[in-house]
DNA sequence: ATGGTCGCGGTGCGA
């Protein structure tokens, strides 16, 4: 069977659920993880994606900040949401893909940015990414043996030097860092994760999934950075047939900054 | 070297 994931930072859900129905009528993803959804559980628009023909929706919301959902064509069991670092945050849901060979459980992370200074003691929000990442590792080192899983999201660090725009200077801008890279390694050293989006498109070539609000021309400027990701456990590496980032979204009306990006799988 | 823009919620904070 054939299956296709999508990811999007999408920046407010209910100011772009419009632009979320356009993405699922044109490329028809039969899963969609959404992360900075911004709103709390009960404002998730659940009747428009219904309508667009996505019935299965799980959703990991609070007001204002963060926030994660999954929305499925397909049935989804056993989900999970998971709180990091002792905090009430939203930014993780896991549901069991049910009608997936093999069951497969699907992760969407949002891993927290960061803040600005990459400096653990002198800034609280990188200290908390570092934290992050690192009970990341723990918790999915001790998954090991239990089946087959995809992880997807927003995590905040493009780690190769073609996955920015200038490996040069982003080295002390927070999201490229030697620092969160290194532990951004230890996260796909877990489980030994394939990291599907440079499985397809290897370096040294450029991919970026987001470009700052600031440009004046995100496309002619092309400033971007790779922080969206799409990761398998090994068993499924040979199902990824094909990965795409949806660049075109980035120039929609009201964009969200981040591109969605889209794996498709053949079990 | 600096500042540039968004969304939320109704003020700055987070990104």
């Amino acid at each position: 069977m054939k299956l296709r994931i999508a990811t999007w930072n999408i920046n407010s859900v209910r100011l772009r659920a419009p632009q979320v129905v356009k993405f699922l009528q044109e490329e028809a993803p039969d899963v969609l993880c959404l992360q900075e959804i911004k709103c709390e559980n009960d404002a998730f628009p659940t009747a428009t994606f219904r309508k667009a023909g996505y019935e299965h929706m799980a959703v990991n919301g609070q007001k204002g900040y963060h926030g994660v959902a999954i929305v499925s064509r397909r049935p989804i069991t056993n989900v999970d949401r998971r709180g990091f670092c002792g905090k009430s945050d939203s930014r993780h849901i896991s549901a069991v893909l049910g009608a997936v060979p093999g069951q497969p459980v699907l992760h969407n992370f949002y891993v927290p940015a960061g803040g600005d200074e990459p400096d653990p003691e002198r800034n609280d929000k990188f200290a908390h990414k570092l934290d992050f990442l690192d009970e990341m590792t723990e918790w999915f080192a001790a998954s090991a043996g239990k089946g087959s899983q995809i992880l997807v999201g927003d995590l905040n660090i493009a780690p190769f030097e073609s996955d920015v725009w200038s490996h040069k200077q982003l080295l002390k801008v927070v999201s490229h860092t030697p620092v969160e890279v290194e532990r951004l390694a230890r996260v796909r050293g877990s489980l030994d994760w394939v990291d599907v989006m440079r499985a397809h498109t290897p370096e040294p070539e450029k991919l970026f999934t987001w470009w700052s609000y600031r440009a004046k021309d995100w496309r002619a400027s092309n400033r971007g950075r790779r922080l969206d990701h799409i990761w398998v456990t090994p068993d499924l590496a040979g199902s990824a047939e094909d990965m795409r980032v949806i660049e075109a979204a980035r120039s929609w009306e009201r964009p969200s900054d981040h591109a969605p990006v889209i794996a498709d799988f053949r079990f």
